[in-house]
DNA sequence: GAGGATCAAACTGTCGACAGTTGCGCAGGC
DNA sequence: GCCTGCGCAACTGTCGACAGTTTGATCCTC
């Protein structure tokens, strides 16, 4: 649980809005630490000790807590107090069966529209997959090729509630990971030649054949500890 | 297009937090605009003319902005200007794909605990809709109803998601009222036929068969004109 | 020693202000 | 008349402050 250090900023302080707001920075480090566990679930978070760790105002990290919740990593109990989401199992499962539903439409219309940029973008993903020591790296990799057909999909609605749904996916695989810390070979074999097939399946352009293999691949991949959590 | 009088407070301030934030009032009065079209897609909406509107500070309005954008009613743009959103043909039908999955994935749970309650609560909203004179009248309970049974399903996870497209939905809707101003008895008649269906069907606690119901009514019911938008 | 009242610290919701940025209109040049 | 550049107005991001509320802990009473 190494803790991560707020990006401080004392000096060069009213570095205005240089395309990135401070309320993203502050948004990215909390869900840093929240789904590497360093903040754990149920524990509280508190404007002004976030703010003061920043060396902002509460107004950015204000935002940054609405932002995280939306992406379901913090909630607010009735008086406005916000801690660090407890995942249920029935939580886990329901967002994987979202997921599914999410990415296998996604495989549809990533089918139809397939072409030589994106295999390339997947088939680089995958090569360096194969590269991959470790099981956090390979987690991220894994999610970043399913990103990609979600954005190959084309599909604006699509893309935004995979997005919304997906820091919790890393949570969820964040905390299974720090149970089982070893990578396994032959998941990681599993998981590359899945990925190898789902790209082959969306480049044959069958787009019932594409909805079906990502569904298949996802129960049997990422959900089938789905009571785990 | 009757405009929407903000709710005005200039007496009376510091009435601070009876459990309803400004925040909150401010939301929805947005969301009421938005969807009944006072506001029309693409329109430009600034923080200071809001606030001024409902005599507040720019604080409690970034708030709601921040919510509606979470709800897919606003947009922002690149450097932090919002508007409301365009529905696109393929956003609504997106929109109507992720609710498909959504509800029948909260049917197949409602029916497997389906009880006397629920019940009541459909049959009540069949009820209403029956006495039912307006076009606006029967979309309100048609949502009203299938919100009853993501409720009914009990999942916490499925329920957020649902509520974060509902009001897309709404707004959709809306535009469609507002080609067609008439309350067609014949589709009254079906909807109302489908929903008792529905209610069998969870009744009968065959998780599959809701699921499958629930799947068939909204592709039938609310998505035929996805392309209309 | 247990229970309840009291008080202080901490926190949230909201406000008004300021600085930097963006967009638009107007004036001037071709 | 059309295009270009400048200046002003409006807007966003962020700040520090204040008021009311909630929480925890302390202290007093029984």
């Amino acid at each position: 649980m190494t803790a991560i250090p707020p990006p401080q900023r004392s000096s060069s302080r009213r570095a205005v809005s240089r395309r990135k707001t401070l309320a993203l920075v502050i948004t990215e480090h909390l869900r840093q630490e929240i789904v590497t566990g360093v903040r754990s679930p149920g524990s509280k978070i508190s404007e002004p000790t976030i703010a003061a760790a920043h060396d902002v105002s509460r107004a950015p990290v204000r935002e940054s807590l609405r932002q995280l919740e939306r992406e379901g990593l913090v909630v607010f109990d009735a008086v406005g107090r916000s801690r660090v989401v407890q995942l249920t199992a029935d939580d886990v499962e329901d967002i994987c069966s979202i997921r599914a539903s999410l990415e296998s439409t996604a495989a549809g219309h990533a089918a139809r529209r397939f072409h030589a940029a994106i295999e390339q973008t997947l088939r680089s993903n995958i090569a360096e997959m194969e590269e991959a020591t470790t099981l956090d790296e390979v987690s991220r990799l894994d999610l970043a090729f399913h990103a990609a057909i979600m954005e190959a999909s084309g599909r604006r609605r699509l893309i935004t509630a995979w997005r919304a749904i997906e820091p919790q996916l890393r949570l969820w695989l964040g905390t299974l990971q720090r149970l089982r810390e070893a990578l396994s070979a032959d998941v990681l074999a599993a998981t590359l030649t899945a990925h190898r097939q789902l790209i082959d399946v969306l480049a044959s352009g069958d787009a019932n054949a594409a909805r079906k293999a990502v569904e298949v691949h996802i129960a049997s991949w990422v959900c089938e500890s789905g009571g785990a959590a």
